[in-house]
Order: C-alpha cells, then structure tokens, then sequence
DNA sequence: GAAGGCATGTAAATCGTTACATGATTTA
DNA sequence: TAAATCATGTAACGATTTACATGCCTTC
C-alpha cells in the first residue's frame, strides 16, 4: 500500500467525518484547519478521482434538484489506509514558512522605523489568525466531536501567545531598549 | 520591477549578510532560518542565475585551490529589490502544514492508545525543534547581526510554549480527562 | 432579477524536494 | 587513506496556487 499523499490524507478524513462531496470538503476545510492545513480546488477533485481509482473511495452522482453533485464515502480499503496513517508511528511532517520572520532576520538591513513596521506586521499576523479562530469558537465547541475543537485551542494557545511576543518585542523597540527579550517569564526560575 | 519570487528574498538577504556562494547560502539557511524557511540546492542555484540575468546581483568565478566556486554580490538595483521587500507593507504570507495537529484533528477516529501516541509526537516534535535551536543557539548569540538571534528567540518561544502545551493534553489525557485545555493561564484572570 | 451559495472541474504556472552526478580539498 | 567538507549543478517528480469556465438553486 502506497502512502497516501497530503491531499488524500485530509479527503480520507473528512469523507470519516461526514464529508462526502469536495465542495463541502473544501468548505469545511476553510473554517477548520485551514491555518495548519490548507486545500485548494485544484488538489481536490483531481485526488478523489485518484482515491476512486485506487479503490479507496467510492463516488455515486446524487443530484440534489438539477444540481449535480457527486458523494463519496471510503470502502474497506480507505477506511484502513486512513486508520494505518492516523496510527502510523513515522515523525509527522511539520513545515512552516513565515515571510514576516524571514524579514525579522534581516533586520540588521532594516531602518528602526522599517523594523517597527515589520514587527507590528508579526504581532498583527498572529492577533489576525486568532481573532479568526475566535470568530469560529462557539461553533466549534457545540459539534458532536471533540478534537477539532482541540485542535483549534492548540491554534488560539499558539497565535496568541506569539502575538504577546511581538507585542513585546515591538514595546521594547519602542522604548528604544534591545528587542533581545529575555526567556520567556513562565520559563525563568 | 516584478515581486521577487521566495527563494529570491532569501539569496538577497543572505547575500547581503555576506553569504556569497550558493553552498554557504545553503549552509546558513541550514542552520538559521532552516525552522521556518527551507532552501534547497534545486532551488537555490537555478534561482542564483536567474537573478544574476535579471541583473540583481553580478557572479566571479573564484576558485579557492583547483575548486571551482562562483561568488555573487548584490547590484545596486539588488540592493533596492532586497530593500523594497523588506520595507514593503504587504501582508507577509504565513503557512504551515502540520501532520501531527492534521491527525488530532481526526482524534475522534483512533483509539485512546493510539490518540496519546499522536500526541506524545506532538510533543516531541515540539522539543526536538526546541532542543536544535539551543544547541544553535550560543553561536547565535555572539555573531555580529543582532536580528539573527531575534528569531531564533521566536522560534524557541514557541516551540517551547506548544510543547509545553502538548505535555499538558498528554497528562490530561493520561489522567482519564478530557483533553480540553482551558484557557493558557496567562490569558486568564 | 441580482446576489450568494452549491457544485464541479481544468490548465497553466509556480514552487519545492529528492535523487543523482561530479570532483577538489582538508582533516583525522 | 578514508571521511568530511567545499562546491556546483540537473532531472524528475510531486505539490500547490491561481485563474478560468460553467451552471443550477435559493433567497432577498
């Protein structure tokens, strides 16, 4: 068995959830792991053609009204695959590419005034992506499954506690002190 | 002028920060910015002679011994392009894709055997990262540039933070509750 | 009747990793 | 003399985004 590629990994997933189109994929997506995971139309149908093909999802037309519309669900085989993945023991990958660091770190470069710029442009990001989790909380909370709602904290713990970072960062530049912030104060002894 | 393309923006800063071959780019992105923007070899030296085309920076061959190596500096209109980048307003772009949490996401399909696995690898991940950038980190501190050291402090804030974070759904877990963490103490009053 | 949501798809371009290929110099 | 490090590159593949194209249904 091939290991699934990024793609199938979060369409196998949400067809278990309940998914069963790749618009109601990709709409759920959007609102939910969308800031650690995102999929784009153009990843999506191709692969559920793939998954079908392979065997691992099987897709009938339901039109609803004179919609068309094609719902899949996962056979024996998908329900494995996903399950050997979720349980599989290899290091997840985890990959990040943040512009607003990569900027920071070339700072040296950098004007005071074009510094303060791109630090409040850091704090703003990470306020950004949690004022929209926030937005989504409630909603969250109330579904019948449980660890979406965790992972969205894990996200909120994340983006706010690197917006008080920068926030820090940006007083301390601010007030005309070393931006080098000590360890962080639950840290120190 | 066109938008500098992402592995542009690195080749220009790391030029810029005196980092003049593709191997020694390599090397630094390897140890420095590695944690939250890669670079690889396939990108870095077709990317170099496109910018030397478009006339960003100017290339020598200098070989050190009988080994050949090509030296690259900034232009004056590369200094401008890097420059441009750097003080530019726009949104920085900002992603991550994260197996681990994409799993959690999912919990509610796995057993609890298998749930406290995936998040113990959360946890790990989040030190291991943790403990590569201590061991930069002396080196970090004592070079000439300042805004360096910056983001490897950013970096270790948050990693150590989210491993912290994922010990706690761990013990929770471990405890027989439920893996809802409340609020980041610090946030609460 | 217009706007917004439901629904599916493709093509092109861009971006990125991995594996391969080569060879010199330095250090243990 | 073997291993590590310096050094440059390409080809194939895989992953991802963006823009385009289409059309029905529901709600205002």
């Amino acid at each position: 068995m091939q290991t699934l590629n990024p793609t199938a990994r979060v369409i196998l997933g949400m067809i278990k959830l309940g998914r069963n189109t790749g618009y109601d994929i990709k709409s759920l997506v959007d609102v939910s792991t969308r800031h650690f995971w995102a999929a784009s139309y153009g990843q999506l149908y191709p692969e559920l053609k793939r998954l079908e093909q392979d065997g691992l999802i099987t897709g009938r037309d339901e039109p609803s009204g004179g919609r068309r519309r094609r719902v899949y669900e996962l056979t024996e085989d998908g329900e494995r695959a996903l399950h050997d993945w979720l349980a599989s023991d290899e290091k997840p990958s985890y990959e990040l590419r943040d512009e607003g660091l990569l900027k920071i770190f070339f700072g040296d470069s950098m004007s005071a005034d074009e510094l303060v710029r791109a630090v409040q442009a850091n704090r703003r990001l990470h306020e950004g992506v949690g004022a929209a989790l926030r937005e989504i909380e409630p909603h969250a909370r109330d579904a019948e499954t449980r660890f979406p709602y965790l992972t969205l904290q894990a996200g909120l713990a994340e983006h706010d506690h690197m917006a008080a970072w920068w926030r820090e960062v940006e007083e301390r530049l601010a007030r005309g002190e070393d931006p080098h912030v000590p360890a962080d104060p639950k840290e120190q002894q």
